[in-house]
DNA sequence: ACATCCATGCAGTGACGCTACATCGTCGGT
DNA sequence: ACCGACGATGTAGCGTCACTGCATGGATGT
């Protein structure tokens, strides 16, 4: 039984398809089906059906990938026992953010690795549908990632941090009727033209639940994902837009209010697989982000 | 990192040496070497000293073996996890028994397992010192052992199953003046001569205990580990003995005296490695000696 | 001082897993 | 309804890696 071949069935899962588990783990597709095929021969089960071109796990294969999870988290733990023997923790942690995240983020959290020493951080920015963050643990150790207040990940195999969570305010132009406002309510905003982001993403559907307290549709005029994008389209007038109180606000033709009446906000968290959160670098590393998020809801502009 | 390679590690501590481990693995011991060399070589760090000619883990190497344990058991339970999904547990049980443990345990635990179907369970017995016991699991999948009372397994990466007490009764030739006591104390024994197990062994230690309630060292003239021996070499009149309650008692010769005023008897136990207790069969056959062991000891001759 | 025991290094060989390619079944498009 | 595309699975060939066998070095006890 070679933990290979169950952290491939894991990856098939998660990946949902032998095809995209071979691309992440770097195999071709026909070597992934053979370890499952090895896998299935070894325990006398059945691990995966054919369904549809596709196929699916089988109740064993799910079993069985549940508890390769488990033998993963004992083997990172085994590495973990004997790191601690090292003088000092070293080694590289993949890192990635959705945008307005990384720009908050990832700056503060390089320059408080660095004097470790030994620790390389490799960083990338991933925007991704809501329901796709998960699946990048399989790519990246630490993914920094969003949701809507409300929702929730799904608790199957993923290790949740909570790094902060962050109102989201209206952003309008500096020469908007609003703009002097300290603060505003949803009945405020009918008959605005709205940027809003793209459907499936964190922070969709937040919009739509600020306008079902005032009793009317918002009219989305634009879809950007990029927060800073949005911005700079609010600041030149093409309409208003939900922008989140830490990450926006730097641009000097955008007020930001905060709304009154609904509780509107997202939160961001780390998001890691549970045996590369048992890895020492990847704790030191995740370490520095918990305190460098807590600077920055702390301490916002 | 692998998972044979990390049991490897865990098969040197527990033998102590190399060449040990390698016999048991079924390995030559250049292969073992080579196998800790590249775990050495994969954490960084060194996980064997040498010592004298053998040599010993190092502190780190220890801790790797404590993690293997868990990564063994992670594993286990992994394939448990699909043995349920098939319709019988199937599969071989090695069981290991000393001699009298046997004798009394053996027999019906192989009618009892019987029609459960697909369970085949290979038998031995393995007469050892006290010391070394916890060693046979690894050739052995459930150890019965025994030990005196008061003495303890080391509980380092060994699961004990407890089965039964068994008192210690002295033993005595029919015709023999203390034939017709109902039971007797430690005084009346003076100036008896005894038939001992040998140095090491589990019980051997009981009859220095017994003696020195009498403040008199016992006289040893025979040391006979097989208690059906001893119980034959009593009956002839070559001495007395102290026998186990449910194990001797069968030859017509002997009579079985309780002891009063001291405690004196041993504890027989399963010893299992936490990994192995954790496969499907070995937990039914597991099961079955423990309804053995209490049908032997609620229900003595 | 020598024989013995134990762990280790090195060359040869066998097995195992991967890549590349071909095949089969299924699903959309015209 | 056919055809093209996609996705998973077998087969041949190849490379790699781990084990065996033997030689070496160090430590022990007679």
């Amino acid at each position: 039984m070679d933990v290979r071949a169950l952290e491939t069935l894991r990856t098939v899962r998660s990946q949902g398809g032998v095809g995209a588990a071979a691309a992440v783990l770097h195999l071709t597709p026909s070597a992934v089906s053979q370890q499952l095929a090895a896998l299935s021969r070894e325990v006398g089960v059945p691990l995966t059906e054919r369904v549809g071109r596709g196929l699916r796990l089988t109740a064993a294969g799910d079993a069985l990938a549940d508890a390769a999870v488990d033998v993963a988290v004992a083997v990172e733990r085994a590495r973990a026992a004997c790191a601690a023997f090292l003088e000092r923790p070293e080694g590289t942690v993949r890192v990635s953010a959705f945008q307005s995240g990384a720009r908050l983020l990832l700056p503060p959290l390089l320059t408080r690795v660095a004097p470790l020493g030994g620790i390389t951080v490799e960083c990338s920015d991933e925007d991704v549908a809501l329901d796709d963050f998960p699946a990048l643990t399989d790519r990246v150790d630490v993914v920094v990632a969003h949701r809507p207040d409300g929702a929730q990940w799904p608790a199957a195999g993923l290790r949740v941090v909570p790094l902060l969570r962050e109102p989201l305010d209206v952003a309008v132009p500096r020469d908007h009727p609003l703009a002097g406002r300290d603060r505003v309510s949803p009945g405020d905003l009918d008959d605005e033209d709205w940027i809003a982001v793209r459907e499936g993403f964190p922070v969709a559907n937040v919009l739509g639940a600020v306008a079902t307290a005032s009793g009317t549709t918002p009219r989305i005029v634009h879809r950007i994902n990029d927060f800073s994008i949005a911005e700079a389209l609010v600041a030149a007038g093409h309409g208003i837009s939900l922008l989140p109180r830490f990450t926006g606000g730097g641009h000097p033709g955008v007020r930001l209010l905060p709304l009154a009446g609904v509780r509107a906000g997202r939160t961001v968290d780390a998001l890691l697989r549970p045996d590369t959160a048992e890895r020492l670098v990847v704790r030191r590393v995740l370490e520095a982000l918990v305190a460098v998020a807590a600077e920055a809801a702390g301490r916002p502009r």
